[in-house]
DNA sequence: ACCTGAACACCGTTCAAGT
DNA sequence: ACCTGAACACCGTTCAAGT
């Protein structure tokens, strides 16, 4: 929100008034991202999309690499805020959370290729962090261990959420199907008897789920240490 | 490597042989792609590598997706064979996997994006659920079971090479310190208490590795049940 | 103080040729 | 049978102005 050369909302002194604004400007953007994808986005679409001209976008952003930062940060900032954590049982907490950040992921898809091409960390992205930290903390995992373990669950979620087809799991898991079942099957014999149920983990949030549990099956088997 | 319209290598009957290939044209690319990044694969720039027109590259490839699509195959099938499959522990051979795979993605940084964007099922690709399934089955999980937890252990690895900087590990580390260091400590207190321990997490095989090993004792944790 | 067209250096791909 | 330039419809961004 800070940087040098956008122009002053509250102009000091005289001269025009801004016809926009980064809020505004951003507004649009992710209009336009949720309705045609992140390919989509242009300096140029965005700009007659608000009925300006292209430079002037760069009078609000130093580029497009500067506007695709807060765009970021405002989509997460808006998001839901995060249910309180209840004072159940670590699991449960943990549990919750990250089903929350998968939420958010599903819902912006975009987000994901946006936050590994430039990772971010800005004050409210780190909410989440802060909260995976405590629970697992609590939970008796040193804070090593709490970080780590806290990032792997992290990572996981935006690998399945990089391949996470949003439109329509069905299809993905059709397709799967019709391009293993070809396979020679003495070649790929496990693959070949399993055909259904490979295709079942290639979409749907039941394999979010079991990929999850399986992570928390993980900690709760080093608490136990 | 099928598709119609390519010119024939054995160019039955007459007629000029055909200056190129369909290889050696995606072998200029990975070159390209290896040297300059995926953002720097053009088709213009490609086809100027090769001292073609532009357009030469489209009697080889539909377009560039079936480009891509082909250069993440020939990629994927050159990598060096995967180890053979010891008759060591299942935990042991499952880890020797996908240790390997993640070498694959740390090697080849682009293909995590161009898989994420088109996910790939050919004959080559699935060698490694194949043996996957094989010893997660061995090891006792029923195929269901393998086919999920296979298939937690492939996104977790790809989530963590698409946000691997395999450039500059401790630059990331640094960047994060200075990012949460500011943070208001009553705010966020497990964050800033731990502000080594998470930078570490950010980069780096040691985060990896944690990761795969948690994965590997919910595994287990399952197989006791 | 704020806005913007023209221009530059790029894209992928269609079309209609050239040899 | 194989190759390719010209053209079209796009990009992001710099520069030099316009009000």
């Amino acid at each position: 929100m800070a940087a040098g050369t956008q122009p002053t909302t509250r102009a000091r002194g005289r001269g025009r008034p801004p016809r926009l604004s980064r809020e505004r400007i951003l507004e649009s953007a992710l209009e336009l991202v949720k309705r045609d994808g992140l390919g989509a986005l242009s300096m140029r679409r965005l700009a007659e999309e608000l009925d300006a001209g292209t430079m002037t976008l760069y009078g609000y952003f130093r580029g497009k690499d500067e506007l695709l930062d807060a765009l970021v940060d405002v989509s997460s900032a808006r998001s839901k805020r995060l249910r309180e954590l209840g004072d159940g049982p670590w699991r449960q907490q943990l549990r919750e959370l990250i089903l929350a950040v998968r939420e958010v992921l599903a819902e912006h898809p975009w987000e994901v290729e946006l936050r590994m091409r430039r990772p971010l960390v800005s004050p409210g992205a780190m909410r989440v962090p802060e909260a995976g930290l405590q629970i697992l903390q609590a939970a008796g995992l040193a804070p090593a261990e709490a970080a780590r373990a806290f990032r792997t669950l992290f990572l996981y979620t935006f690998g399945f959420s990089g391949f996470g087809d949003p439109d329509d799991p069905e299809r993905v898991r059709r397709e799967t199907m019709a391009q293993v079942a070809p396979l020679p099957a003495d070649e790929y014999p496990a693959v070949s008897a399993a055909i259904n149920e490979l295709a079942a983990t290639m979409a749907g949030e039941e394999q979010f789920e079991f990929g999850l549990d399986l992570l928390l099956d993980g900690i709760e088997a080093r608490l136990g240490r």
